[in-house]
Formats: structure tokens, sequence, C-alpha cells
RNA sequence: UCCACAGUAGCUCAGUGGUAGAGCAGGUGGCUGUUAACCACUUUGCCGGGGGUUCGAGUCCCUCCUGUGGAGCCA
């Protein structure tokens, strides 16, 4: 008899005796006859139990099941058309570890606050445990990729003195003497630091918006993965972006084929947007729009529905590069060749997903850093370090972010980010 | 912060100014192949809070609270 089998390993146990352990889905019975579905984790099985095979006590503890309880149980696995899994297991003996309370998600829909206060219990459904496992391929394929190709972890802190672009959209907590600190927003600038040692870093960790968003690619809290590379420029950080990307696309495909069919993702979808990255400069983008009627200038960022409009017509992510400075960041290198435009990108996932990467060559010259924070009028004394990666050995360099939660939305095709993380934190929720 | 919409049973919702409803869940019973199983019976209410109009308010008005969708900002 095979102890402890996973579900996902019962087709190597065909005509086997073998003992699952895990959680009642649902249980469905007609008098002698009870079908019991048992996830644990791995994936779901129909276990059978026929009376007429089994001790009254045996039957009578598989009436009493109700959804959720904990079991170990026993049986032999059969091959059988009429499953879904192509498996059922024809039940021999039942251990019940715990019958569940009434569990209050049942099996018909319910409205998106009932299910966020019970988030907690919500990660068990079908759809969300899809979705933190191509979560997990997501994460572990950008680790992946950048670990095989040159970049060491380097974790920038959460607990920070200040901003990196302005302190409104900071959460600000007590700290000791000093008074105050603030939860990181972005570790970029500490991940510069780090290629001054080890040449190419990447930090990936949690960040903190105290912005008041109320849309569906924000979060308060969310995950972000910073890259940051010595001796690279412009070019040549769009196409590592690109190649992360697309590593992250083949993964998914490659390793949660049953996950994207639970969502209903279509994969041949997900598969076109594996090919060469288009690129566009912020001027083509604003030339684009105009032409689709909107009423936009070439000063100006896009709001959520120009966004979407560039990448409407597109299966695959579109770059839109060199910004004109004033609307970036003060970090971002000026290109040579244009006084008014920063060395930057942004990647745009299709499909509506929106803006997923962040990225730009980094300002190397101590003086022209220094006049556009003071145009920024930053804090100095408290950037003096970030200077000083300007005064000791200076290298072109460059990097991105990219948002953990909005490319694992696009991946599996939800189309609010709160599900792809397992406790979303909202401008009106912290709990559970 | 702004705009729009919503709040009625544990959940999802219906409810024309005149007795508070359904489906699901829960409970009891039935059924040897169910796939959100089905069939019969059955328990459950501060109609978000406060104020007003009215003979009478779940329904109309004001206000507050809570939530949802979107905008702005961004990843």
């Amino acid at each position: 008899m095979a102890e402890h089998v996973l579900i996902k390993d019962v087709g190597k146990h065909v005509d086997e005796e073998v003992i699952l352990s895990g959680w009642v889905r649902n249980k469905r019975s007609s008098g002698k006859i009870q079908f019991i579905i048992l996830r644990d984790g791995t994936a779901e099985i129909q276990a059978v139990a026929f009376h007429p095979n089994l001790t009254d006590s045996q039957f009578e503890k598989c009436e009493n099941l109700t959804m959720e309880s904990s079991v170990k149980i026993w049986g032999k696995v059969k091959k059988d058309e009429r499953s879904p899994t192509g498996y059922e297991l024809d039940l021999t003996n039942i251990e019940i570890i715990q019958i569940a309370a009434e569990y209050p998600i049942q099996k018909k829909s319910h409205g998106v606050n009932f299910l966020l206060d019970n988030r907690h219990l919500w990660v068990r459904s079908r759809k969300q445990h899809a979705l933190l496992k191509i979560r997990h391929t997501v994460y572990y394929a950008i680790t992946t990729y950048l670990n095989e190709n040159g970049f060491y972890r380097y974790d920038s802190p959460i607990l920070t003195p200040n901003a990196c672009e302005g302190t409104t959209t900071l959460f600000k907590v007590p700290y000791f003497d000093i008074g105050k600190a603030y939860l990181s927003q972005s570790g970029q600038l500490y991940a510069e630091t780090g290629i001054m040692s080890l040449g190419r870093v990447y930090d990936f960790g949690p960040t903190f918006r105290a912005e008041k968003s109320k849309t569906r690619k924000h979060l308060t809290e969310f995950w972000m993965m910073d890259a940051e590379a010595a001796f690279v420029k412009h070019k040549e950080n769009m196409k590592i972006q690109e190649e992360l990307i697309r590593f992250v696309i083949r993964q998914v495909i490659k390793k949660n084929e049953n996950e994207l069919k639970t969502l209903k993702r279509d994969i041949e979808t997900l598969r076109k947007a594996d090919a060469p990255f288009k690129v566009i400069t912020h001027k083509e983008a604003i030339d684009l729009l105009q032409t689709k009627g909107y009423d936009i200038g070439y000063d100006e960022d896009f709001g959520a529905e120009e966004e979407e409009a560039i990448t409407e017509d597109a299966e695959i992510p579109v770059f839109v590069e060199k910004w004109p400075k004033h609307i970036k960041s003060f970090y971002m290198k000026i290109d040579p060749d244009d006084k008014d435009i920063s060395l930057c990108d942004d990647l745009i996932a299709p499909e509506g997903f929106g803006e997923i990467i962040g990225g730009s060559e980094r300002e190397d010259d101590y003086k022209i850093l220094k006049k556009r924070m003071k145009e920024e009028e930053l804090p100095m004394d408290e950037y003096q370090w970030y200077l000083d990666l300007r005064r000791y050995g200076t290298v072109p360099h460059s990097g991105f972010g990219v948002g953990l939660e909005r490319l694992i939305g696009w991946m599996s095709g939800v189309r609010h980010i709160r599900q792809t993380i397992p406790f979303p934190r909202m401008i009106n929720r912290v709990s559970p």
C-alpha cells in the first residue's frame, strides 16, 4: 500500500491501494453511494464510497462529512472515463481528522466584499488556488532568469529615511529617538549602490504606496522586483526586460497549463506575446493616440484609457521609450541627443493589463544629477549617499522595476490585481 | 479626493407608498453514478444608522456610514 500519495500522482498507482490526505471540497450522495471530492493542494480526485463494500461505521463517517473537513482516505485508484481528471478512488476506509464547521464560502457565487472578508478561506477556492500557483511560477521565473544572467540578490531596506520620489505617498512609522521612518515605495536607489559592488543586482520585496488609488491596478502594498546593471545602457536595458518577460511567459505556459485552464485563460494569447516586443517613442505614442482621436499633447503622460488604447490592437507588449523629462523621475539619464528627453521606457502589457515595467538608464553625471535634484527640491542631505555613487567611480548603468501583481494579472487574465496576492491591502482594507 | 451605483435572511438577490419574499447554504427524510447532483419538508430578518414627508415608508426626501465600479497618481 502506497502511503501519503499526492493526488497529482495517482496516475502512477492505477489499480493500487493508496492513502490520500486532504480536504473535502464537496460531497454528493445518492442513497447507497457517496461521491467525495478530495483536494490536497496538488490536485483533486473523486472518492467513491459504495455502501455494500464498506462497514456501516465507515459509510456513516462519509455521510457525516461537511465541506472542508480534513480526512485521510484509503482506496484503490481506478481509471474512469466519467471523471474530469481521468481517475477515481474506490474508497475502502476513511479516517476523519476534523469535521469542519459550516463553511462560509458556498458553491454559489459571492460578492467581492464577502470573499475579501473571508480571504483566509477564499484562497482554497479553485480559481484562487490556480492564481497562487501562477504567482509562484512568475516569482520563481523572475528570480531564475536573473540568477542565470549574472544578477545577485541584493535586498533593499523596507524602513527608509525618506522618499524615492516625494513624500506625499509614503506610509510614516514611528522610529525610536529618530522620530520617524517611512515604508519603502521602491528599492531602486539602494539597488544602484549594489552594482558598484556586485555589477548586477536585484531586489525583490514588498513596497508601499500611501496613494489613495482606487482602481483594479493598484494596491497599497505590492511586490516589486528592481533590477540594476552596471555598464548597461538604455537599449540593452530594454533587451533585458524583454528577455525576462518572455522567459516568464514561457515558464507560465510550461508549468501552469492546468491553472490557466481553470482560469479560462487562453494559452494561445499568451504564446503570441512571446515575440519581439514593439518599441515606440513617447512622441510616436502621442501621434498614435491623436490619430485615434484622443486630445493629448506631446508633453503629457497617458491616462488609463490612453494606455489601453496603445496596446488595444497589439498581441505583444509595447515599449514606450524616451519620455519628456519633466514627467519622469530625476534619476533618469537625459538623452545626449535631446536635452528634453529621458532615456527611459515603460512596458505596457497587451489586452489592457497596463504598465508592468518602468525602467531607465540612470543619470551618472554628478553635476547634472545634483542640478536635477535641486530643481525637484529634494532634501540634499538625505540623498548625499546617492550622489556619492557619482563621485566614486561612476559608470553608465540602467535598471527597471517589475510590478509582480500586474504581471501575474496579465499572465492569468485576471483583471483586478487584488486576487493575485494572498492578502491584498487596499485603501479601505487591511484585514484579514 | 472627485464622479456614478449599491446596502433587504448566513450567501446571492427580487420586492408598483398598503401583511417581509425567492434561490442557495443549514436541518430532517428519500435516492446505486453524482459533476455548483436531484426530489420533498423545514429554521432564519434592527430592510446600513439617524432625521423628515405621509393615515401608512424596505419603497419618497435630507444626512451620515459602509461597500462596489471608474478617474487622478502609479508598478
